[in-house]
DNA sequence: CGTAACTTTGATCTCGATCAAGGCTTGTGG
DNA sequence: CCACAAGCCTTGATCGAGATCAAAGTTACG
């Protein structure tokens, strides 16, 4: 475990100050989450090398391993936990741009810094690769730089979905759409829906407040378009009914 | 010019019908934007095949050629003219994902459909690309995908930069982070700005109403932070002070 | 258990939406 | 060159969805 990075838990999120040993050139072949990730790319024969490019790093809740405006010095694969993009303003307004999870890809810029912070939501493991490196990487295997595109480009797709709701959804039609999002994050639709971020994530993500979110989800309830579970789980009842919602297709 | 596509312009935007013959090997040698536009690289030794692969068109004002949900088939890259994107909900609400102009790749996704719709705003030149054609050069042209995932992050950073707009900023931020993205299109800050879009075209951009556009207008008139001109142009007046307002730091 | 953070619910306010006229611009045909 | 029409755009009056302010409930965790 010494070739993990960790920190500890603070009141206000820091930069992580990042260190570690790259991994043993068998440690990706064993990986997990490689089918899931865009790791899957690059062959048994030459895992090797994407392995001596990896930092395994353990970032602990609350903190933070991307900081907007920073130098851009490396990508980030999650392997495990789940994390929040967000940007913000000066006075503290705050928009979180995207919730990522496990096999996800993080750090996409052409730019020198980068244009988002990252904070852990949870336990978050993750490999880092110095961007040089990558590139490295990139030159050696045209299939990874193709995969990234297609990363990216969905990233886009999804990126366009938030505006029309950010920009064009009421309030219900925004929690529905929200709701909608993290059903996909489950193998059945009709199971308990974790929803790992807090009542301000949410808000923050849908450009809401607290209270807002609250209540909508308190209607919804008195609505049975879904039931509130304890330790933030949702469970869907009116599959239907909040697809038309999300949709803009009914009040 | 006869190997270009043209249509009727029509009360309201149907699909163009595309057609036309793929231009000559030597065609993309002087094209005058290629520097400024993916094209550029591909070496004028190869550049022949690209020529092959392009089909010239032209999109009369008002006309879509791309529609939301309809079978993704090509690629385009606007040669001049300036375009809108959007995506709509079925009520008809709508929200303007972006606009593009000369030298400006479109048609960026993994899925077999279309996610967003394309508009000409005024009279559009572009080459269109089969994505089968497409697919067949990147195969040798990997530069041509390092291009265009720098293109895709880009583009993404201007998404997040766009959520954090709608979800947080006020009226008053938003039209003054619009008209500042509108002034990096012209060499000189301080010479008139053209708006080549409607009050209703940056409402739905901003996620505003076209009302709120104009008062708000009036608002940095009165303020003395622009002054607007005849014909769709803005002269900016005040740059430090509009700066200050679209980050957030002022009222 | 106790406490600190998170969540829910209620009361009130406000910014931007909606409803409603007019004014201006642009293009067309006499 | 002017009259007219059809879109745009601006401005005013009013409304309302969601924000803000306030105060209980809950939950998580030492």
């Amino acid at each position: 475990m010494s070739d993990q990075t960790t920190c500890q838990r603070d009141a206000r999120p820091r930069r992580l100050i990042l260190a570690g040993a790259h991994r043993q050139p068998g440690y990706c072949l064993s990986c997990g989450i490689r089918a899931q990730s865009v790791c899957s790319v690059i062959d048994d024969d030459d895992i090797a090398r994407l392995a001596e490019t990896a930092v395994e790093t353990l970032v602990l809740p609350g903190r933070s391993f991307i900081e907007e405006g920073a130098p851009a010095t490396d990508f980030y694969n999650i392997t495990s936990g789940n994390v929040k993009l967000f940007k913000a303003l000066p006075d503290g307004r705050r928009q979180i741009t995207g919730f990522a999870t496990t096999g996800h890809f993080l750090g996409l810029a052409v730019s020198d810094l980068y244009a988002f912070g990252a904070e852990a939501m949870d336990t978050v493991r993750l490999c880092r690769f110095s961007r040089a490196r990558m590139r490295l990487l990139m030159d050696d295997f045209p299939r990874l730089e193709r995969r990234l595109l297609a990363e990216a480009s969905n990233e886009l797709v999804a990126a366009q979905n938030q505006m029309l709701l950010l920009g064009r959804k009421t309030a219900r039609e925004r929690v529905a759409s929200f709701l909608l999002e993290r059903v996909r994050e489950v193998p059945n639709p009709a199971e308990d829906v974790p929803l790992p971020m807090t009542r301000s994530d949410m808000a923050d993500y849908l450009g809401l407040t607290i209270e807002t979110v609250s209540r909508t989800l308190s209607w919804m309830r008195t609505e049975r378009l879904v039931t509130i579970g304890k330790g933030h789980t949702v469970r869907i009842t009116a599959m239907e009914r909040l697809h038309a919602l999300a949709a803009g297709e009914a009040g």
